[in-house]
DNA sequence: AATTAGCACTCAGCGACACTGAGTGCTAAG
DNA sequence: CTTAGCACTCAGTGTCGCTGAGTGCTAATT
């Protein structure tokens, strides 16, 4: 039904279209590419490929543009993921390198993602409940609040004040980091609550009012509370060409976290890229190129980016997938 | 030179202006606002204002539009802040009360400042050099490196790893860190460059070279780094009504920290409103209203809006004002 | 001296109209 | 199945004239 030509004339649409943004006629078409068939020839395949719903005139006299189901078959089986050159691969690494705390290395994720791809680059802080607890720290801040640190082995620092039942004297509060280091240390959140459970002999019964106060934050707040944490950067970038449309919309979207993160969606197989497109992502016009990264085998979060429908897949794919590599080798590094 | 009614005109046009978005001349003038005047009258008026620089005409035979000047003018001498109503400043004070960590006042404020305002939201951290120490950790990592935590007393908890030039154990860590919550303990970061060089005689010589790594971090990195850490929110309503011109600007601005730090300026008298106007904020046709806010005391940063020259100043400045307090309020409570 | 009525003038915005050219679909021939 | 040829469509562009809001100026009025 759709042979080797008529995809070659879909992928060419697709490509002449994202390059200039603007209908791509018959005539053009033969031109720039070397397709060696005469224009009408193509205006048949283009009918064919109109009438599958792969492409849409504007309006009647104008030339074609893909729809969504067009960019879709252009990302699924008409090209491949283009490979960043050695020396943007360099540039990548050694911009990452550079940072230290987790938090420099999101923000310059964002910054990287969005300058190579020139759109709004997505990332999901690594994950707590995928991590393991690295050490666990009590500071009393008076007699009915200690404060709690968390450090993960991807190097993200969680902390939260703990209000406690009863005063608490120094002592308990170290024997108390040092059962939950005891314990905790080297496991990952999730299993922390079975590990929690069995803690209860090992704590005096004068004490336990207060430890419990510290394990349902240490369980509740701290593994959930961030665990949606995502930030983005390079808004600039929607301002460029012809997005002016659903801006206010994205803007939005952006600035709500739940929203993000189902932008970002789920991931199927780690590391594998996820190509969302146009009303798949809910936004109207706008596609989402996201991926996994892991840090030292496990999936660990989330990253990507946002931008028109018309963006260059094949560039952005390649960008994104070679940026969730490095940050995972970072993160895996430390 | 410029009398009662030319002032009462100029402020009829300010106010008319930001509230039609459209050129206003002087038959509409006298319709809406109480002048017992002839519209020719006010024409001669407005002849003058314009000489003096204070609005100008799109094009001939078009309305009268405010310059840079003419809003200078206004907020200056013809408006006054609008004082938030009993209610406005109830819905504030329960919103912001229901943050926990400063990372959630910061991003609360940030929402209901844009939110109250319908503009971007622009709030910087508590600064940490005007902030005092409550309490330093230390956490070993490894034998070669330490996790320098500290937090303060508005809340804000910085961490860093420190890369230690000589192996530590356990005791040598825990010692430095009592020395240096012995020492630092309620003072501000800013004197803890003096309080540190006296230190060097409670540590033994052996310890040196790792006390002199630690204190420099703290001192130098953790003291200046997060110094200008600004956060933005409430970028949706730039895509609202006609600030589709210098959109990209103010997008790319937002995300330079540098950039958004010298927008928010340097305050004055603390708790004072700035307003800077159009060219003065160097955004073409972008204005800025700031205000420094406190916590117990001293100036600790500032917050502000960002929007579009034709703005309601009142309001704006009213919503930053009560903003600014409430903020100062809650920080200064814990 | 300030205000006002009257009047001529300007010009953005808008609809009407025609023209152009890129692009189409169809048909008939190769 | 491909292609040349041709009639057709229509967005975009430019021209023209009109309208109306708004101005600036002058002369009369207070």
């Amino acid at each position: 039904m759709l042979d080797e030509r008529k995809l070659a004339v879909l992928r060419a649409i697709v490509e002449d279209y994202v390059f200039t943004i603007e209908p791509v006629g018959s005539k053009s078409l033969v031109d720039r590419h070397g397709l060696d068939v005469s224009p009408a020839t193509i205006r048949n395949d283009m009918a064919v490929l109109e009438e599958q719903g792969f492409i849409a005139q504007p309006h009647t006299s104008a030339g074609r543009v893909p729809t969504d189901k067009g960019y879709r078959l252009f990302v699924d089986r008409l090209s491949s993921v283009k490979p960043m050159s050695a020396a943007e691969r360099r540039a990548i690494e050694t911009f990452l390198a550079g940072a230290y705390s987790l938090d420099e290395v999101v923000d310059r994720t964002v910054r990287l993602l969005a300058q190579l791809t020139r759109q709004v680059a997505v990332v999901q802080y690594p994950l707590l409940s995928q991590s393991r607890v690295r050490h666990i720290e009590l500071v009393s801040l008076s007699p009915r609040r200690v404060l709690l640190i968390l450090i993960t082995d991807t190097g993200r620092v969680e902390q939260d004040v703990v209000e406690l039942p009863e005063d608490a004297d120094n002592e308990s509060v170290s024997h108390l980091r040092a059962v939950l280091n005891a314990c905790l240390d080297g496991h990952k959140l999730t299993d922390a609550a079975n590990t929690v459970a069995g803690l209860a002999d090992r704590i005096a019964v004068a004490e336990r009012p207060n430890a419990s106060a510290v394990f349902s934050v240490l369980l509740d707040s701290l593994a959930e509370r961030h665990e949606e944490r995502v930030v983005f950067g390079g808004t600039a970038n929607l301002a460029a060409p012809d997005f002016a449309n659903g801006l206010r919309d994205v803007l939005e979207a952006l600035e709500e976290q739940v929203v993000l993160m189902r932008l970002l969606g789920e991931s199927a197989s780690p590391s594998a890229l996820t190509v969302r497109i146009g009303a798949e992502t809910g936004l109207e016009g706008t596609s989402v190129v996201a991926a996994a990264y892991d840090a030292g085998g496990q999936a660990v979060a989330r990253l990507g980016v946002l931008g028109p429908t018309r963006m260059d897949y094949p560039g952005t794919m390649g960008a994104v997938r070679a940026v969730a590599r490095y940050v995972g080798r970072i993160l895996g590094e430390s």
